[in-house]
DNA sequence: GATTTATATGAGTAATAATTCATATGAATT
DNA sequence: AATTCATATGAATTATTACTCATATAAATC
């Protein structure tokens, strides 16, 4: 495959291209947590938040900071807010049903 | 998994998460494309070029026109430059190899 | 320094997505 | 209406990714 943009793009939406990242991503866009809160809040096992923490860190897509025992992960607000901003305007304008057709099977 | 903003990302998201497709976005952005050009220019098989274009058309990353024979194919400029858009941004602050750490496996 | 709490990691399995090949559809031309 | 050109589709295979469970690491407290 291609080099260049492509290549690049491809490990950045992948790495957004799954629930739990994304809700992940979402919570911490709220506010930074533990990944302890985050798995509750999630309603996910703490190793299965864990895992896919590590991967929107390696992308620098959340930061961590040690508290103690905790980690706290935050969200890159500027990269994550545009990104939300850019879908949000998108599905507004583009998906008639406001977001069906990016949902369903239809 | 959870409900509302997460479960419309993931298919917008997924949808982005494909060096085929992403490599499509980006030869129509330069110019609208027949799936026969468009496929020649990737290198790739006329069938799988087709195949990923429906995706991204459901999703109106992109839009289709009929000219005879050939449907011509374009790119939602306003969307896909906006994330291309914030992926660059995000590539020169955020990764300080300037992208490596979105491609490679460090 | 042993224990507890918080998080990360590895390896195996399950689930999902991508690709390929063969073929169908459908518009234009003869 | 038969043929050609352009594209789409289906089904099977392959590849990739997610998830789970068991366990390791590591900091803080006792």
């Amino acid at each position: 495959m291609k080099k260049g943009l492509t290549e690049i793009c491809h490990r950045f939406f992948t790495n957004l291209s799954n629930p739990t990242r994304l809700a992940t991503l979402e919570k911490l866009m709220e506010k930074p947590m533990s990944v302890n809160e985050l798995a509750i809040s999630l309603g996910q096992e703490q190793s299965m938040v864990s895992h896919n923490l590590q991967p929107l860190l390696k992308c620098n897509f959340i930061s961590i900071e040690r508290q103690g025992k905790k980690r706290i992960y935050s969200a890159n607000q500027e990269t994550v807010g545009a990104l939300f901003k850019t879908l949000k305007i998108h599905a507004e304008k583009y998906c008639p049903t406001g977001g069906k057709c990016l949902t369903g099977g239809n």
